[in-house]
DNA sequence: ACAAAAGTGTTCCTCTTACACCCATGA
DNA sequence: TCATGGGTGTAAGAGGAACACTTTTGT
């Protein structure tokens, strides 16, 4: 028999995701507007991440997807999951009455499941999102949001940015042919740093799984740049080659 | 308003913590026996995880770290979340009835939260967790396990793996005192390589945060070997310092 | 012709890898 | 004295870091 002085009640799981979109010059990651009255009968409106209770019949990747779906369409995603947010007071008072009300439900608690997105951010994604209640705001005018969601956000920033020393998901960003500069950029503004581009380009180039697009960028008043694209058959991450002990630093 | 086809009823979270362990010459994990009646009245015995459901106080660390002390008592724990396990047919029929049962609820589903665990193994340890219900049993001794926790146990051992190759873990597992070759014996052994020692030694001993214990072996039949510490103090992860495009290779 | 961004090579240094023998101890 | 495992050095190669100028295009 489980442990009498536990008790079970009550407890539903959400999905929020963090979806991280690149427009060129800044990383932006997509928001929704909260409406709420207040006891008062004041309005007020604010700032979240997408996300939703789990219904009974679905995982937690598909609530995810169906959350980014909605304000995204059918464009492809790149989704994990991250931690979980389980602080028994993380929603409380003002908070879970919206929950509660939004949802017809009656919780006393809510754990939330992060995800963690990338899409290849453009204009007619920006639109399409508007449309649908969503805001792609770039991460340095991110305010107060609404929960504890400004952690998560915090989480999901962290996730990013480890995630880009690991693995190529850069290429979820860009659109599929893509120039050098651009996916310099973008490395140094999620990793914050300077690169120096011949040895970014030496590093880029001698990769197998990145190849030219044999086109070239037009009316720019420059020299043109050539395309690249990412072929993922190509990179099949064998665990066996990447043995390092890369822990190990100087 | 949420969505209206959706539903909540009836979810509760688990924990479920794979706990590891190395013996000197194989890594062990830790599984408990559960006893249950069949409909026809038949007592089965089989292996599981350890785990619980989560009550309404408490959030998934301390719900992790509950379980785990149970059968380990109070010392140190390497205690990590992973993965969700979410599918909705993940429990069902029998094995439902066996949680509704235990715990005394009527729940229609229940996900678990997969946590992974590294403990310092002994024969104290071992019995001491024997006499508390669990059993430490070698890795390549594993049968069926009960639940999913066939599956849990093998994101477990992907995701030791792959801590191993990214972060000094290793100590987790040893005793305060190691030589390097006992280092050098569970790494061969957790990522299933062979190492070459001189290169090996080499390594390890320029590293900043491994240091001379002053201290060698007594009473062993060949050269004894010096004793050394980790110092967790001097090994702070500096991110600046590792940016490396690791996942730039070949 | 000029502004603007693309593209290009070399040197130095560090880290990784491959490889074979002597040493200290207890029995 | 022998069996056992501990401990040691070097050379060659690969990858990372630092560094400045020429090229191509549109205006």
């Amino acid at each position: 028999m489980g442990n009498p002085n536990l008790t079970y009640d009550n407890q539903a799981i959400s999905v929020d995701c963090t979806v991280f979109g690149f427009d060129g010059r800044a990383l932006r990651v997509l928001l929704i507007h909260r409406r709420r009255m207040l006891p008062s009968g004041e309005e007020l409106s604010d700032l979240k991440l997408p996300g939703s209770l789990i219904s009974d019949a679905e995982d937690l990747p598909s609530a995810a997807n169906r959350v980014t779906r909605e304000l995204v369409g059918s464009r492809s995603i790149y989704l994990k999951q991250m931690e979980v947010f389980s602080n028994p007071q993380r929603v409380q008072g003002q908070e879970l009455m919206w929950i509660n009300s939004y949802y017809g439900v009656a919780l006393s608690r809510v754990l939330t499941v992060a995800f963690f997105a990338l899409v290849k951010l453009d204009d007619r994604l920006i639109t399409y999102s508007r449309r649908k209640g969503g805001e792609w705001v770039e991460l340095g005018d991110v305010r107060r949001l609404a929960l504890d969601h400004n952690k998560i956000l915090v989480t999901a920033i962290d996730y990013l940015i480890s995630l880009f020393q690991q693995e190529p998901v850069a290429f979820e960003f860009l659109p599929r042919k893509f120039t050098v500069k651009q996916l310099q950029t973008l490395y140094e503004i999620v990793l914050d740093v300077g690169l120096d581009n011949r040895n970014f380009r030496k590093k880029i180039l001698s990769l197998e799984y990145i190849l030219p697009a044999g086109e070239c960028e037009e009316g720019v008043a420059h020299k043109p740049a050539q395309y690249y694209t990412f072929d993922r058959k190509s990179y099949k991450r064998d665990n066996k080659k990447i043995f390092k002990l890369n822990f190990v630093y100087k």
